[in-house]
DNA sequence: CCAACATACGGAACGCTGTTCCGTTTACCA
DNA sequence: TGGTAAACGGAACAGCGTTCCGTATGTTGG
């Protein structure tokens, strides 16, 4: 079947793990190779053996706070006043983690190749919770409906790129002022 | 006092602009150097000899149209009705120009070294037009006072990142969103 | 018209990236 | 404990932006 992995194999990955999530936090997602490998005591050839790519590394260092993020939709639904309410919160939780992310907001609009993959898994993990929350606040007659969760995701994520470096710049304000745009107006 | 400068200088720098204008529309503002110079039929030491930064060409190929959009602000708040209808106008022209500009938007928000006097053009430019729209609505009650210029700027900008590759992704409208989201609502 | 001088040019060379590749080392198991 | 496959390290490569200097060319005073 399939043969267990070495025991300094197993070691070098979560080594790497930490040593690329310290790298991200001192210099960013786009931090080079060497930096990272330099850390962890190990060649560059053996990140790449471990992390073709490098989403596949951000994914793996992050992945948990993105599940986290997914599975909060829900809760938050179930748990809000309003279905509005829950969007914005959840829509806040999504915000926090990418602005302390020193360069991944970038990275996911990115058109480099490299981070295609991270942008799909983003969409694929986060685009389905947020469409949840969309399609159950317009049902609930809360928010104009002419926008798609992709839109709102992208432009989300766009207004949270630079929000790190910049302390003169304040993405959650930003965001805050598109959601309130998305709901329907007392007439 | 200032001697004229060489003849062929002067004809290298036109065909310069003009190739680099051509190559920024074919492969984004961000295209190699050594791409640009083979568009003009020069070395790359032409190039930098010119313009010794990438800012300092960006800035030279799109100078008419940045004075163009700073002039129209002006104008823009003595013909319409409102000072809100004026600033999201101007909005629009700034959007319009940027979506149209493959890749600009992501320079003006990276924070490499490089685009460093980029943002600073366009600031020292646009960001005295767009305050003084911003002054005008807020003076004419139309929006909520707690947004500068500069991060209503930078917001508008980072919404237009990457509007230019991706079809399903209109920048337009959530820059719309955004703007309604300032105004203040009916009480 | 023609030196001689300053100016500008071209592209090789440099340093720094990400990425690949292979000789060597190391862990596992019979 | 020896043999085998997996994993490692880092040199080597390719592609970028940038610099530098030997060469070419426009300009100008005689």
């Amino acid at each position: 079947m399939v043969p267990r992995k070495r025991a300094d194999a197993q070691r070098n990955e979560k080594t790497l793990l930490d040593a690329a999530a310290a790298a991200f936090v001192a210099s960013g997602v786009n931090v080079g190779v060497r930096d990272i490998a330099g850390r962890a005591g190990v060649g560059v050839g053996t990140i790449y053996r471990h992390f073709p790519t490098r989403a596949d590394l951000v994914v793996a260092v992050y992945r948990h706070q993105i599940e986290a993020c997914a599975e909060a939709g829900p809760e938050l639904l179930a748990a809000s006043e309003s279905a509005h309410a829950a969007l914005a919160s959840w829509i806040d939780l999504f915000v926090d983690f990418l602005v302390t992310k020193h360069g991944l907001a970038g990275a996911l609009q990115s058109d480099d190749a490299t981070f295609q993959t991270l942008h799909g898994y983003f969409l694929e993990r986060l685009l389905p919770v947020c469409a949840g929350l969309l399609e159950a606040a317009t049902e609930a007659g809360e928010i104009s409906a002419d926008i798609t969760a992709l839109e709102l995701m992208r432009g989300v994520g766009n207004l949270c790129i630079g929000a790190d470096t910049d302390k003169s710049y304040d993405a959650r304000r930003l965001v805050a002022l598109l959601i309130a745009g998305l709901r329907v107006r007392p007439s």
